[in-house]
RNA sequence: GAAGCUAGCUAGACAGUCGCCGUCACACUUUGCUUGCCAGUUUUCUGGCAUAGCAAAUUGGGGAAGACCCUUGCGGUCUCCUUAUGUGAGGGAGGAAAGUCCGGGCUGCACAGAGCGAGAUGACGGCUAACGGCCGUACGCAGCAACUUUUAGUUGUAAAACUAAAGGCCAAGGCGAGGAAUAGGGCCACAGAGACGAGUCGGUUCGACCUGUGAGCACGCUUUUUAGCGAGCUUGCGUCGAAACGGGUGAAACGCGGUAACCUCCAUCUGCAGCAAGACCAAAUAGGCUGGCAAUAGGCGUGGCUCGCGCUGUCAGCGGGUAGGUUGCUUGAGCGCAUGAGUAAUUGUGCGCCUAGAUGAAUGACUGUUACGUGUAGCAAUGCACGACAGAACCCGGCUUAUCGGCUAGCUUCACUC
C-alpha cells in the first residue's frame, strides 16, 4: 500500500531551507515552471513552492497555482529522489490548462 | 396582471478516489494510593466495577535545557520539557473576505491642569460603543413613468384613437461637504468702459488753449497769377478743466451682490502608534555588568627615549536581546426565533445555538451524473462549448468599488374584476 500522504514534514518550511536549495543553483526549467532542487539526506522529497503576485495578480489564482502543484506533488513523491524541490510558477494558468501543466511538471520530474 | 423603484435572502446539487487544518470522544501501557458504588463480612478487612484525582516507571515522536562517557562524532546514555500516534464523530472562506476611506473594541507608550497649533465634521430631531454611518422631518436640485397642454402627421363622415417633437406638473424612488458674507482679508471666468476703497475710458454740453493740423470764407503782397506766401474769422480733429446723464453687457454695476469646495470666524469632536500591537520561554554568535583566578610580566598605542597613562587573558554567574517557539486567537457591541416599546433606525425580555483560526500560510485537486442559463449546429430529438466578481490573516459597525443569475417582500402608477 502506497502512502499519498503530504504530512507538514514534507515542506519546506525554514527560510534556511529555501536558501540553501537556492545556493546550489541547479536549476531546470521550461515554459511554465522553473525547479531548483538540492539533493537531501531525508527519506523522501520535500517541497516548497514559489507564486510570485507578479505572475498573477488575483489571490484565486494564486491559491489554485499553489493547491495544483502541491497536489501533483503529492501524487508523484514516491516516483522522485531524496531532494528538496524548490518549485517557481512562470506563468499564469487556470482550470483549463491543467493537463498541460501536468505534463510539464512530470517532464520536469523526468529529468531530475 | 404589467411597469418602475427599494430592501432582504441565495451564490447550482449529488456521488466517488486521493489529501490538508482545527475541535471533541475513545484507545494509546502497567503498578500503587485516594474517592464512589456493589457483594461477602459483627468490625477490621477481602474481592469486583467505575476510571474521577495523584504519584511512579515504561513505549513512540519532537525539543532549543542539564549531566555523564569516549571512539570526539550532525555520537551514545541518563534526567527534564512537550506532545504526537491510531480510530470515529463533527466543522472548515465572502457578500463583498477587496479598497483601507471613516468609526470603535483590544494592546503598548505618553498624560496635574490649561493654552497654542493641526485635523475632521456642520439643517433640525433621534439611534448607537462610536461615526463622516443609519432613521425621521423640513428645504433645495435633477428627473423617468403616468397625467396634461400645444404643434405636426396618419386613420376616421364625425366623436376620437395612435405616433413624434416641445413644454407643464412631476408618484414611489434618487441626489445634496447644507453654520456664519454686518469680524476681517482674498477672488469673481466670458461679456462689458468699468468687477469690489473706487476711479478711468468714450459719448453729450460748456469753458480755456491754439506757436499742432485739415477744410471753407474774405483780405493783402508777388518775377509761379487755374499759383505761392502772409496774417484774420468760422468749423472739425486734438489737449486741458467742469457738470449732469448714461453705456448691445452680466449671476451681480459708486449695492448693505456672489463665493466659505480660498483663507477665516463660530460650534462640536480628536493624545500617538498599531496584532510585524503586547506578554512569556529562549539557542548559536558578538557585545555588556559582577565576582574569582592569573599577573604587575609580556604585547600594542601615545613618545626621540624613560617614567606614566589607556587597551589586551581565563573561568563562573547575571541581565538585556536576535533567530526560533508558545500566547494574543477567536464567545462576540455574536447569531436565530418569539414577543413588548417606537412612524423608523434601534431597543427590552424569554428561549435556543456555537459558526474557520492558517502563519513559506489549511479550507482542496481530479473524475462522473445531473439542474439552470447563454452561445452554436440541427426541422426536431439532441449534441458540443462556456459558467459573475472574487480568497480570511486580531475582531466588530459602516462607506465605496467589482459582480452571472435566481427567489421573496414592500411602495408607487396604470389596467381588469367585484
Amino acid at each position: 500500500m502506497v502512502e499519498f500522504r503530504l504530512p507538514k514534514q514534507a515542506k519546506l518550511v525554514k527560510t534556511d531551507d529555501f536558501s540553501s536549495v537556492f545556493n546550489l543553483r541547479k536549476r531546470i526549467a521550461n515554459k511554465h515552471l522553473v525547479m531548483r532542487y538540492r539533493p537531501s539526506d531525508n527519506k523522501g522529497a520535500r517541497l516548497g513552492l514559489i507564486v510570485a503576485k507578479k505572475t498573477a495578480k488575483l489571490a484565486v489564482q494564486r491559491n489554485y497555482m499553489r493547491r495544483v502543484l502541491r497536489e501533483l506533488f503529492r501524487l508523484n513523491q514516491h516516483q522522485l529522489p531524496a531532494v528538496d524541490l524548490v518549485i517557481q510558477v512562470q506563468k499564469v494558468f487556470t482550470k483549463p490548462d491543467f493537463l498541460e501543466i501536468k505534463q510539464a511538471f512530470e517532464s520536469l520530474c523526468k529529468k531530475l
